[in-house]
DNA sequence: TTAAATTAAGACAAAAGAGTCTTAATACTT
DNA sequence: AAGTATTAAGACTCTTTTGTCTTAATTTAA
C-alpha cells in the first residue's frame, strides 16, 4: 500500500472540503458521513491538519471546518508528508540504508525512475489544482 | 511503505540465493549473518517461500536452502503476490473502491500509469535476470 | 443564562505487522 | 546408536496502525 489508511482519509477529506471551498464551515460529521469515514478518527486526523495550518476549524454549532488559502494551495506531496511522512520516496525499495547511484541493490535504478515520477506527481498536484470544476465530477464516496 | 519489511527480506533473501545459485545449500544462519535479518524471523519468510517451491530446503547438518528452478524464474511481481499481495498495484491510491476508467478519483489517470508502470517493472524483472553476474555486484547488505 | 451542538484531547481497545522463543522433526556424522 | 546441526512449527510478545469512547472546551441560539 503506498498510502496509509489514515492517509488516504485525510485525502480525500481534503479533496471534499476543495470541493466545497465556498460554502462556508463544513462540519466533520458530515464528511464523516458522506465519506463513510470513522468520526472520532476523521477528527483526530483533521486535528493533524489543523495544526498544520491546512485547515481552521470553529466550535459550537454552525461549527465546523474550512479549508486555509495555504491549505487550498498545498501540494498532495506535503499533505502525504504531513500523515506519513515521505521517506517512500527516498529510500532504496529493498530498504538498503546505503543504496544508491554509487552503491545500487539491484533494483535500484529501475525503483529510483518510478519513485522519481511518483513524487513528481504529488508534487505537481494541489488540493486547488484537482478540486472538481462544475464539468468534471470526481469519485470521492464509497458508494 | 510499497514493500512490507517481510517482502523486503523475502526479496533480499531470495536474491541471496540467487547470487549463490551455483553453490548448493546454504544455511539459513548465513542469510541471516550477512543480511543482517533476525534468523527466526527469516526462518519462517524462507517457509513460505518453500511452501510455493520458490525454494527447497533440507534438515540436518549441512542442511540449509536454494532456489528451484521455478524459484529462479519467478517474476519479482509473484514473489511479492506470495508476501504481500499484490493488491497495491489494483487499487486505488484513495482506497475508494468503484474507482477506474468510468468512476476515476482525482488521482485516477495519474495513479494508474504510474501504478501500471510499477507493475510492470516487476513483472518484467526475474531473480535469474537480476542475480549478480561477475562484473556487477549490487547491493544486498545493510553495511 | 442555560441548553445544545460542535471541535479538542486523551484514554482505551482491537487488529495487524514485526519479531522472539521454545520445542519438534529430520538428517548427517561419529 | 547417539549426538549434533539444521529446518519446521507454533506459541508468545512488542509495536504500530486503526480505530472507539468518554470527557472537556467552546460557541451559538433560545
Amino acid at each position: 500500500m503506498l498510502l496509509s489508511n489514515k492517509c488516504q482519509y485525510a485525502l480525500r477529506a481534503a479533496l471534499y472540503l476543495a470541493n466545497h471551498q465556498h460554502d462556508g464551515l463544513i462540519s466533520i460529521k458530515e464528511i464523516s458521513e458522506k465519506l463513510d469515514i470513522s468520526f472520532h478518527f476523521l477528527t483526530k486526523i483533521l486535528q493533524q491538519l489543523s495544526n498544520e495550518h491546512i485547515i481552521e476549524s470553529q466550535k459550537g454549532p454552525k461549527g465546523g471546518v474550512k479549508l486555509t488559502t495555504k491549505g487550498l494551495n498545498i501540494r498532495l506531496y506535503d499533505l502525504v508528508d504531513i500523515i506519513d511522512g515521505v521517506d517512500t520516496f527516498h529510500e532504496c525499495v529493498l530498504g538498503l540504508p546505503g543504496c544508491g547511484h554509487l552503491q545500487p541493490c539491484a533494483l535500484h535504478e529501475e525503483w529510483a525512475l518510478r519513485r522519481e515520477n511518483l513524487k513528481a506527481m504529488l508534487q505537481s498536484m494541489t488540493l486547488e489544482k484537482i478540486s472538481d470544476n462544475g464539468s468534471i465530477m470526481h469519485r470521492l464516496t464509497t458508494e
